[in-house]
DNA sequence: CTATTATTGCACTAATTAGTACAGAACAAA
DNA sequence: TTTGTTCTGTACTAATTAGTGCAATAATAG
């Protein structure tokens, strides 16, 4: 009956959250949207409510795409070796494109936001939760299969775990060389041993 | 000869750095730091180069009061004690001013720059490494005062402390109870006894 | 008190911002 | 081909941005 539309909403909100990956909601013009999107302004607003809307489409792809990235992990080995595959790929993916290290989309947000946008706020706590939760299950079968000491307690260790692999990725958004930041994660993962 | 200054700069200067730590850099405007300030645009662009300069300038009183910081931990206790004063101080300071989380502020500039801005990158590494060797500097007395293991290479640690805090401050970020951060931190520095 | 000179606040500019309006093109179904 | 609808690019607006220019003000030294 009509037209369809031209271009890829999927690839389209990708190359949308590389943009607001690398810089941030407010330094990410819709200019530099339309052109990275390589659509014009009216397909823009046909397709997405205002800028915002667009931002909140691509931290939900985010989400997803770490939901897809710990169903990899679950196909590659078990216990104490699936915790270093998550560290070194989170390591690797910060190293991959020309050095430049955008770090977690969600911190990143969670940092721009700081507390102003409640609906932001929720999906990166929520995005977060998401990742100590499938850290706590590794924890857990780590423990049942005697990879991890019994006496630590696996929430508190998914914590634990978390908020060192997070920060190692602030270490890496400074000058710091990969083998350095792999090796500071392999000491981390060998303390629970 | 001719007439003073009307308003104190250091006064301007920690106002100004608590409006770009909490908002950023791009989210702060110009009139905001005025009206914070309390100043004209006059006496702004006397004092200051232009924004970019005035930032810079917060950056490295940040650094300064970090500096001021770790020789009050230095006068409090001895080793591992020293260790939670600075971890435990660290998460007060996150949790203090009516639940606003701000996080580090070279941590906010070192996201939002994204290797932007090599003067910037360099600020907030050297920063960066100041903390480290303080750090490593405290993993050393504990060492010989006999409170962390002496199989634990101090560099390592130090990084490894590091990063773990940093990390933390990213969970303060997100909803987590101040007492949950604070367990882990105290977790975080069991491990190393 | 006077002369000097820096400080100050206000009006201004040029650029950029997000978002809108709309005309015409393009496509699908009949 | 015709019809109906949607897509697309361009021109626009109103607001906000960083920064400048300048006249009036106020303080200090003599």
């Amino acid at each position: 009956m009509a037209r369809n539309r031209e271009f890829d909403i999927n690839e389209a909100l990708t190359s949308a959250m590389g943009l607001f990956w690398l810089n941030g909601y407010s330094n990410t013009s819709i200019d530099n949207l339309l052109e990275s999107m390589d659509i014009g302004k009216g397909s823009f607003y046909q397709a997405f409510d205002n800028k915002r809307d667009l931002y909140l489409q691509t931290l939900e792809l985010y989400k997803n795409q770490t939901r897809s990235f710990f169903e990899e992990i679950s196909s590659n080995g078990k216990g104490i070796k699936r915790l270093k595959y998550y560290f070194n790929s989170l390591i690797d993916e910060m190293y991959k494109e020309d050095f430049v290290q955008r770090g977690c989309f969600l911190c990143n947000a969670s940092i721009e936001n700081s507390g102003k946008d409640n609906e932001i706020t929720e999906i990166v706590s929520s995005g977060y939760k998401e990742v100590i939760d499938k850290l706590q299950e590794i924890v857990e079968e780590s423990q049942t299969i005697g990879e991890i000491r019994k006496d630590l307690k696996p929430e508190d260790t998914a914590h634990w775990l978390f908020s060192s692999s997070y920060g190692l990725l602030m270490l890496a958004k400074s000058d710091f060389k990969k083998d350095k930041i792999k090796k500071i994660a392999m000491d981390t993962i060998n303390i629970l041993v």
